[in-house]
DNA sequence: TTAATTTAGGACACGTCTATCTTAAATCAA
DNA sequence: TTGATTTAAGATAGACGTGTCCTAAATTAA
């Protein structure tokens, strides 16, 4: 698993904000049930994501969460950094501290250009492309099922 | 972290293994103490490297483990989806099970995409190129200290 | 003011991965 | 045969990620 269930959480979570009210307070309760994610798990995993700046949130009636600031200027990169850490794309594959080009893995360069190509992925990658892809249809944000 | 710990110690053991002493019976003892991983755990991974085939072992006096197959007929592919699974190379981004062309995710084209150059690179890497490597110096398969 | 709604935060259970330990079985050498 | 060496296999413990629950605090509306 790439990417831990609380990382595809918030992204799950950080899309359907931007592509289902854009703007507007949303409640975590009603996140949780439009992606069939358990609630007090996705509660916590707001409170990280408000805690990092990507999220702002207000309490009581017509209260809930929203993006911090325009889908246009969040990354992808921007959540997995703040959910998972830098370790993604920072770490040697085969897991030796300090690997880099002074004390280099056999793998090290190798996996240092195929990490490139993912990571190049993740930070060209903003919200707003992925909501007008989910608005258009076609694609999904919860399993539907069969 | 891309790979679990048990497919890092495993893959570095098949490493020293094709470049230290290639077609030797080695005791996982020695392994363990020349990567610095702890006995017991290595010999547990050692053994689930058995049973799908990519190490043979004998017991007793100069007894111990060795390559199955010549380190050009093993691949880093063979000895992660022993370990680790085939999930690395065919799970979606964000956890969407059937996530697929008939059912994408937002990501699912992009992601494959990324997802075969790491494979590529995986299936197309052998332990004796690798071993070769370590045999002409530079890389290393342990921690240094400094 | 009162009540309802919703986030904030901490405590707690569960499962998996990581790691260790112990005993049994097999092999070799003396 | 005897003893030493080494893998085989299962039991066990700790760390961490995952998931749930409960209470407090804040906001809104009536």
């Amino acid at each position: 698993m790439v990417l831990s269930k609380s990382c595809e959480y918030g992204l799950r979570a950080a899309l359907h904000l931007a592509s289902a009210a854009p703007g507007a307070y949303t409640p975590i309760r009603d996140v949780s049930a439009a992606l069939g994610i358990s609630y007090p798990f996705l509660a916590k995993i707001a409170q990280a994501m408000i805690q990092q700046g990507l999220l702002e949130s207000t309490r009581g009636p017509h209260g809930g969460v929203r993006l911090a600031r325009s889908p246009r200027r969040i990354t992808l990169d921007d959540i997995v950094r703040a959910l998972d850490g830098p370790a993604l794309f920072e770490a040697c594959v085969l897991g030796l501290p300090g690997c880099g080009t002074r004390q280099p893995c056999p793998l090290h360069e190798q996996w240092t250009l195929a990490r490139q190509q993912v990571q190049a992925l993740f930070t060209q990658t903003t919200l707003d492309v992925l909501a007008t892809r989910i608005q258009e249809g076609g694609v999904r944000l919860a399993d539907l099922g069969s």
